[in-house]
DNA sequence: AATCCGTGGTG
DNA sequence: TCACCAAGGAT
């Protein structure tokens, strides 16, 4: 492979094992090489911080402990441990998952390419990284943080926003890996990427193998990796309303079990146009088309913006009273404010809730 | 291949 | 402030 041309792979490989070795983070998913803790850590550090998976990742392992454990689990409390960590098909296919490998595999995580693969949520990365760091299998993980590393120290100029590319780096890490210690080569990597070799300015001076890195040799670090730039997200305007009934209940909704959030639940909302004059009628035929709920709609006490990956949601809204019952379904509940606390809902709606909230408690002040 | 799928931290 | 991003996968 001609990227490897001239380059000492064992030195290499030394130079960042010992690296790892000395300085790696003390991390909970490192106490031990459980496959399920390991697996559970992977899906969960994908496109996450470590610091937010860290208390993510241990209450979640405690509260589930075993493969077994987590496949006979409530769905409702595995989605509950996984609110606010965000991409929630994560956990819908991490629990899918292990129910199969209960069935399946008698509860044994597979430690197959073929086997891994195979399961829901679990993509060429999360592969490589069970099969190297749980089993010590010389399969390449090629994350973001790799390709970052790699495009520097071989000064590789392909665009890692291309899925084409993601390839060639893993047929170069084939080559590249130490085969006594793919665990550590693999976790080296990636921990360099994390702690040093870092996107924008990172720290050579204290790189463990800079004398390997061309991109440093050629004072072009900084310019690597070369990355496209993604699409724009683009801006939505809701309506939400928090309906109270005169019991002080709300009425919530569970969202469809695909797409966008799925499964979480929800204020009612929908889509509106942009004048905000008409805004208020629009939700109230949206409730009684959408839930026949008739109800009188208030104030618009809050605009909340949320962010996403690909959306921005610009939502109004309002408080409202319920005009005589509401029917309850399996998405539609009229539920007191300590029940509410068992239902999961993404970070946008817990800022409307807690936005309500206050209003209420400033409203009964006055 | 390009887009969808969350959230919170950062310079 | 805001563009970028962080141990990706599914479609």
């Amino acid at each position: 492979m001609k990227q490897l041309e001239n380059f000492s792979i064992e030195q290499f490989q030394a130079d960042l094992i010992n690296w790892f070795e000395a300085e790696q983070r003390d991390l909970p998913w490192r106490k031990d090489q459980d496959p399920y803790k390991v697996w559970v850590s992977e899906i969960m550090l994908q496109q996450t911080r470590v610091e937010t998976v860290i208390p993510y990742f241990t209450n979640f392992v405690t509260s589930f402990p075993t493969i077994e454990s987590l496949a006979h689990a409530d769905e409702e409390k595995v989605l509950k441990a996984w609110e606010g960590l965000g991409y929630y098909s994560r956990v819908r296919n991490l629990h899918a998952a292990v129910k199969e490998v209960a069935e399946k595999y008698d509860g044994q995580v597979p430690n197959t390419v073929e086997g891994i693969s195979s399961l829901k949520g679990v993509g060429p990365y999360t592969t490589g990284a069970i099969l190297s760091i749980a089993y010590g299998v010389p399969e390449p993980a090629v994350d973001g943080n790799v390709m970052r590393v790699l495009s520097r120290i071989l000064s590789i100029w392909d665009d890692i926003g291309k899925p084409k590319t993601r390839q060639l780096f893993e047929e170069i890490v084939r080559e590249l890996i130490s085969k006594e210690n793919p665990s550590a080569f693999n976790q080296g990597l990636m921990e360099l990427g994390a702690l040093i070799c870092i996107p924008g300015n990172p720290a050579c001076l204290l790189c463990p193998v800079q004398g390997h890195c061309r991109a440093f040799a050629e004072g072009v670090q900084k310019e690597l990796p070369v990355k496209s730039k993604k699409k724009a997200p683009t801006a939505l305007s809701m309506s939400a309303v928090v309906l109270k009934n005169e019991k002080g209940q709300l009425v919530i909704h569970k969202r469809p079990s695909k797409g966008l959030l799925a499964n979480l639940w929800e204020f009612p909302n929908h889509e509106s146009m942009i004048e905000f004059s008409t805004q208020k009628e629009q939700l109230s035929d949206f409730l009684k088309n959408e839930f026949g709920i008739e109800a009188k709609l208030g104030e618009a006490f809050t605009t909340i913006q949320h962010v996403f990956s690909h959306l921005i949601w610009n939502i109004t809204v309002f408080d409202g009273t319920l005009f005589g019952d509401v029917k309850e379904t399996d998405t539609v509940k009229l539920v007191d404010q300590e029940e509410i606390k068992q239902y999961t809902f993404p970070v946008s709606h817990q800022k409307i809730l807690k936005s309500f909230l206050e209003h209420e408690k400033a409203k009964g002040s006055e």
